[in-house]
DNA sequence: CGTTGAATTGACAACGGTGTCAATCGTGAG
DNA sequence: CTCACGATTGACACCGTTGTCAATTCAACG
C-alpha cells in the first residue's frame, strides 16, 4: 500500500528511467552526479552551478521524481505538515479557510492537517498541546478564537512552533498575521442603514471571546454617535455567532418594544437567526423591518430575502495567512518582511435591507 | 521547528527519562529490553509475552513516548496517511465527512489528508493521479460523485491502493462502503406528502451523475405508483443540487401550469431555492405549498419556514467508511468481515410542508 | 606557473523506526 | 537429565533523505 505506479507515456523511445517511484539514487545515477547534489536542487540550495542545476532537473523530469516525504522529515528538521486549528462551527468559514490554506501549501510542497476543535470549552489547550505533540507540525495556522487566545500564542511561542493567524485584532506585532477592518465595515454598513432612513438600530454582539464582536460593535457605535444618534440600551443584545442566538437577540430587540427598524446582526448566522424571528412575526423583510448581517457566508444568498451583508475575503485570508506562514518557515529568522496584511472588507447590498418604514 | 517539548509532570521524584520526544531506543533502555521489542508492543504484534507487554508499556507511558511518523512509514511500508477525495461543494456535508474521518482517524494513529477537486470536470482524473502519486497514501475515502465514478474506481484498483465509499449505491460489491437507503427514504417522504393530502407533487432531481439523485427519484416515483398518482412530466425537473438549479426547477414547477400543491427537491440546498422562489411569488409556506428537502444540512434549520427533510447521517457514514477503510488495511489481504454497512435515514418534520390547500 | 581561497561536489554518517534472521529461552518428550 | 522445537528476544542492515565535512575544481593573483 501506499506504493503506487501510474502510468506514464515517455517520449524518447531510449530505455528511460523513468517508471514509478524513483527515489534521489535513480535521479543522481541518470544524472551523473551524486545524491547530495539533487538534493541540493531540490531544496533550492545555493552552490550548484547553472549547468548542474538544469542537468539535474532534467533527470527528474525524466523520472517523474517526487521527493519521499518521509524520508525527508526524518533526516531534515522539516515535517512538511502545516496545521488548521479552528473552532468546531460555521462550516461556510471553514470550508473556505480551508481551500485557501489548501491552494497555497501544496504547491508549495506543504502537507496540511486539519484540527477541528470541540466549541468553546477551555479544556481544549491540553488537547492543542497533545496534538502538537504527536504531530510534529512545522507550522500552525489560527483561525478565530484560536487566533486571538492569548493563552494558546503563548503556549506556541513558548515551544516556538511558527504559526501566522487570521484576525479581526490590529495591534498585535507579536507575530505574522492577516486582518480586515471590522471596524471600518461595520462603521459602513451602519452608516448604510443610517442613510436608508433607520434611526433605531438593533445590532445583535458576537461571541465575546472574538475580537470580530468589540470591532464590529464599536463600528456601530461609532457611527451611530458620528449621526448623533443615541445608542439606547434597548437597541444591543448579546450573541455569541450562533444561529440560535441569532434567534434569541432578534426576538428580543422584536420584542422590546424599543421599535428598532433595522437589525444589524454581527455575523449571517445570527442575521439568518433574526430574520427567521421576523417572519414568525409576519413581518416583511425589509418593508417592516431591514436585517442585514456580516460574512457574506453561504448562507447569505440562500434566505428570503437574500442577506445584505459584508463580504469577508475568507479564502483570501487564508491564502495569505498560509503565505506568510510558509515564508517565515522559510526565511528561519532572517530579516523578515512585513509580516501583517490588512484585506479590504466590501459591502455586498443584497434584499435585506431597505428604506425605514 | 517541529521540535517540540512539552512541559510535563513526573509526579515521582526519581531521575526520569521522561521529558519530550523520547525515542524508541529511550524506551527500550528504560524498559531494558531491545528497540525491536519495543516496536513489537507498538505494532500490536504476536509474540510478546504478557510481562513484556506490560513493562514496555509502561516505559512508554513514563517517556511519554510517541513513535515518529516519518521514521515508521520510511522503514515499513506504511504511511499512516488516508485522504478524503471529495467535490469541492456543500460545506456542510463536507463538514460533516471530515468530522466522522477524522474521529476515527485520529484514534487509530492516521492522518488525514484532505483533497478537494474542482467539480465535475472531468480533467480531475489526471489531477487525483498526481495526487496519489505525490502523497503516498495508504488509502482513501471516496465521497459522491467521486465513489460512484467507475474510472476512478477502476484507477484506484489498479494500482491497488484501498479504498472505502460513502455511496447510494446497494449493488456494487468491488469494495468497502457505506450506504443509505436513498430510495425508501424518498418513497417514505413521498408517500408523507401524499398523506398530507397531496397529489400533484413536484420533484427536482439531483445531479445526474450522482446515484443518490437516481434513487431519491425512484423512490419518489414509486411511491407515487403505489398511490395510484399518475407522474405527470410537468412534476418533475432536472437539477444538480445547487441552489441556483433548485431556484430554477422551483420555477419551472411554479410556473409550469402544473400546479403543484408540493415540491420535493432531492437535496436541502435545491430545497432552499424553492422555497426562495415560492417566497418570491408572494406563496405561502406551508399554507399555499409545501416544499421538503432531503440530507439534513445546516440550512434546512435555519430556512423559514425550517425544511421538513431527510436526515442523512453523515458524521456516522464518514465514522464507519474510515472504520471500513482501516480495518482492511489492517488485514492485509486477509479474509474480511463484511465490507458493507447500511445506515439508516430519517424524516424529520418541521415547518416546511402541511396540508394540501 | 605555482599558490590561495572561494565555490562546487561528493562520501558517509545520521535520522528513528521496521524487516530479517540468528540467538536464546522454556517446555515436553525420550 | 538431555534433546528438539516452538516461542520469544535481540543484532543489524536498511528505508530515502539531509547534515557535515573533506575533496576537488576553478579563477584570480603574485
Amino acid at each position: 500500500m501506499g506504493r503506487i505506479k501510474i502510468g506514464h507515456k515517455s517520449g524518447a523511445a531510449t530505455a528511460s528511467a523513468s517508471d514509478a517511484n524513483s527515489t534521489i539514487k535513480d535521479v543522481a545515477r541518470l544524472a551523473g552526479v551524486s545524491i547530495k547534489t539533487v538534493s541540493r536542487v531540490i531544496n533550492n540550495e545555493a552552490n550548484v552551478t547553472e549547468a548542474m542545476r538544469k542537468k539535474v532537473q532534467d533527470a527528474i523530469r525524466r523520472c517523474d521524481y517526487v521527493p519521499n516525504r518521509s524520508a525527508r522529515s526524518l533526516a531534515g528538521r522539516r515535517s512538511f505538515l502545516i496545521g488548521l486549528f479552528y473552532e468546531r462551527q460555521n462550516s461556510s468559514y471553514i470550508t473556505r479557510i480551508q481551500a485557501g490554506v489548501l491552494a497555497y501549501c501544496r504547491q508549495e510542497g506543504y502537507e496540511l492537517l486539519i484540527h477541528p476543535f470541540g466549541r468553546g470549552n477551555e479544556s481544549v489547550l491540553p488537547e492543542i498541546e497533545k496534538v502538537v505533540h504527536r504531530s510534529n507540525l512545522d507550522g500552525v495556522i489560527l483561525t478565530p478564537y484560536f487566533s486571538e487566545w492569548v493563552q494558546l500564542l503563548d503556549f506556541l511561542d513558548g515551544i516556538k512552533l511558527p504559526y501566522a493567524r487570521v484576525t479581526a485584532v490590529r495591534d498585535d506585532l507579536r507575530s505574522p498575521f492577516v486582518s480586515c477592518d471590522d471596524f471600518d465595515a461595520a462603521f459602513r454598513m451602519t452608516k448604510y442603514l443610517i442613510a436608508l432612513g433607520h434611526r433605531r438600530i438593533g445590532f445583535i454582539k458576537g461571541h465575546p471571546r472574538h475580537n470580530s464582536a468589540t470591532e464590529r460593535h464599536a463600528g456601530y457605535v461609532a457611527a451611530m454617535e458620528a449621526e448623533g444618534i443615541a445608542v439606547s440600551p434597548d437597541f444591543v443584545t448579546q450573541g455569541d455567532y450562533s444561529f440560535v442566538s441569532g434567534e434569541a437577540g432578534g426576538r428580543a430587540l422584536l420584542d422590546s418594544g424599543a421599535g428598532v427598524t433595522a437589525i444589524f446582526a454581527s455575523n449571517d448566522d445570527m442575521a439568518a437567526g433574526a430574520l427567521r424571528m421576523a417572519h414568525q412575526r409576519k413581518l416583511v423583510i425589509p418593508d417592516d423591518i431591514s436585517i442585514v448581517g456580516f460574512d457574506d457566508a453561504d448562507i447569505a444568498r440562500k434566505l428570503w430575502p437574500a442577506l445584505t451583508t459584508v463580504r469577508q475575503p475568507v479564502r483570501e485570508l487564508a491564502a495569505q495567512a498560509s503565505a506568510l506562514l510558509i515564508s517565515s518557515l522559510r526565511e528561519d529568522g532572517q530579516e523578515q518582511e512585513k509580516m501583517q496584511r490588512l484585506l479590504p472588507l466590501e459591502i455586498i447590498i443584497r434584499e435585506s435591507a431597505g428604506r425605514a418604514p
